[in-house]
DNA sequence: AAATCTAACGAAACTACTTTCGTTAACGGT
DNA sequence: ACCGTTAACGAAAGTAGTTTCGTTAGATTT
């Protein structure tokens, strides 16, 4: 069932139904009527491919997940992120379409040749850690891009994250407020731009607040994983005094350390303070309940949508948008419990 | 670049090249050679859109959340499951599409639809609650459907769950065996064919083991979320004497249970013993750490997409795929803690 | 040398739709 | 009656591939 069926049963030309389907204005009301009608009837639906072979819009947005780091599905921030993304851009009429990396990286396809492939009409990269080079040469061309969490700085990009700094300035001001003045940091090395802002805005508000940072007390976790946020947090606690209050990176770090401090015989908050970030789920359920910063992941993946719909149907400059981060009492940073 | 441009240069026609793409075995050694460098230098592919249009093969695997509550991205068991079909469908050479049923889903379009629109060659149907007419009509149309966790008896289509009977065996065994006599059971209302058997299945196991079951230990929570565990568990203990041990449908009603229990001064495990199911990640950060049944997600995901090959490329009877449940000791379930 | 066979390639039809531009008929105005 | 205008529609040329069915030239057979 083609646009030609319908054409034949209605008795006009094919012309005349495509320009039913497109809303031309240039139809007569009786025919306009009766040709819906048979589409209506034979329950046709005019196909994409044929469609995009013709106006070189797909209506299909690219999904890149790069870094090799597991960023897939698992990962509980993306996946908030692109479930927001997902509903506005679908609001918006488009599709998304994942990349199988798994076949056509190991062929020495890149994303830009799947893009084209695929003529999707434009891509949202989201990165966790350092990405591979196939994403700057996506970056660099001329489907519109933005990028989660990763500096996309070519002509048709846009790129959106958190304020990374304001984070570390929360979390700081945060512990400072509640007394504490002997505050660690456990983190990953900081290989994606997000992670340098955190570490760096931690120092910055360390400064500013007039508390210095011991050495033994900043320690490179290795990975995102509880596993890492664990294994550092012995070592902080075997190398000397642990500090006062922790700022772990991420919040699998901040659970991770607090099994490690359990395990030691600290309590959490009474001995050791711990404050996390992403605000992930399982947040909620450890105990003690994990206080944390919480991302805006809604917000950036509404805006992330309507960002990319801008880039893809007027010209625009490339920007960055920050997103304001929140924090989230609970009861892991001592803030009601005895201090 | 198209493949008009790359015969010209190659001074073939337009044939030819298409033949060399498709390893078709009358071309010469000399101009295959020559015609594979220059699609080299010009960095040509192919389009997909005219590819489709004219084999009819889209290499793209349409997505189906189907279900009114929330089943995204944000639902952790499909979402590993979905990871491990996404690796095994890439490498037989799929990519995923996901419908995005915000916008067509209010304009009356169904999944049908949307199948035939994007010319998907099959679809995963992921399914939580009970779900809507629109998928069944996908079910019984000819595009191959593999589900997860939903019975699809379309020609076309098979299905794959836990075997959520024994699910229920086996956290009842476990009970019996740490000696509880006394157990309880909180679960949705059976909307969907795995709620169902594991109720079912786990009242029959009950019997099995010569154990009764008071009716007022035997609740429906409304949903599937940590409240609907709290509220319903709340209700259990005001009601009357809480049972022994407790086995909670899902994981995310285990940990609503286990602080509705904490917050009447009940004790895990000393008091009542819980069991949840998925294993979900956030089980191994709960206090106590939770007790579950892991499904196998990994090995769901990949029989789903070697099932859904199949489906595709052979013709092939219906069928169902069980896949063995793991229990998965932590300490929710007084294993090794004191009784 | 004629007949037969085969390897290598191309013409053309086909896939389903969009869009430009031209055509037609009706209508009102003079 | 003639002209200009406009509304409504269609022919045809794209869009980028695949695939069938010839065709040709060279090799092989008789």
């Amino acid at each position: 069932m083609n646009i030609k069926h319908i054409a034949h049963l209605a008795g006009v030309s094919v012309a005349t139904v495509s320009k039913i389907i497109n809303n031309y204005p240039d139809i007569g009301e009786e025919t306009r009527q009766r040709v819906l009608k048979i589409m209506e009837e034979t329950k046709y639906r005019p196909s994409s491919s044929a469609r995009t072979l013709s106006t070189k819009k797909s209506h299909l947005i690219g999904v890149v997940f790069a870094g090799k780091l597991n960023v897939d599905f698992s990962h509980p921030f993306f996946v908030q992120v692109i479930n927001a993304f997902k509903k506005q851009i679908g609001l918006l009429g488009y599709d998304l379409l994942f990349f199988s990396n798994e076949k056509f990286l190991e062929e020495g396809e890149d994303y830009l040749a799947r893009s084209n492939y695929f003529q999707v009409d434009g891509c949202i990269v989201i990165s966790g850690d350092e990405v591979e080079r196939s994403v700057f040469d996506l970056d660099a061309s001329d489907v519109p891009c933005i990028g989660i969490d990763i500096e996309l700085t070519g002509r048709h990009s846009c790129y959106i994250m958190s304020d990374n700094a304001k984070i570390s300035l929360k979390v700081v001001e945060h512990f400072y407020m509640l007394g504490y003045r002997d505050i660690g940091y456990i983190g990953p090395e900081p290989a994606s731009l997000p992670m340098k802002q955190r570490q760096s805005g931690f120092e910055a508000a360390m400064q500013m607040f007039g508390m210095k940072l011991a050495e033994s007390h900043s320690l490179y976790s290795g990975g995102y994983q509880e596993e890492d946020g664990y294994a550092t947090m012995l070592r902080m606690i075997d190398e000397g005094k642990p500090p006062r209050a922790l700022f772990a990176a991420t919040d699998l770090l901040a659970i991770g350390a607090m099994r490690a401090l359990r395990e030691r015989g600290l309590r959490v908050p009474e001995d050791v303070a711990v404050v996390g970030c992403d605000d992930i789920e399982a947040c909620r359920y450890t105990f003690p309940p994990l206080t944390t910063i919480k991302q805006d992941t809604e917000r950036m993946g509404k805006m992330a949508a309507m960002l990319l719909f801008d880039l893809m149907n007027k010209q625009m400059d490339n920007r960055c948008i920050q997103v304001e981060p929140e924090l989230v009492v609970r009861t892991s940073c001592g803030s009601e419990a005895s201090r």
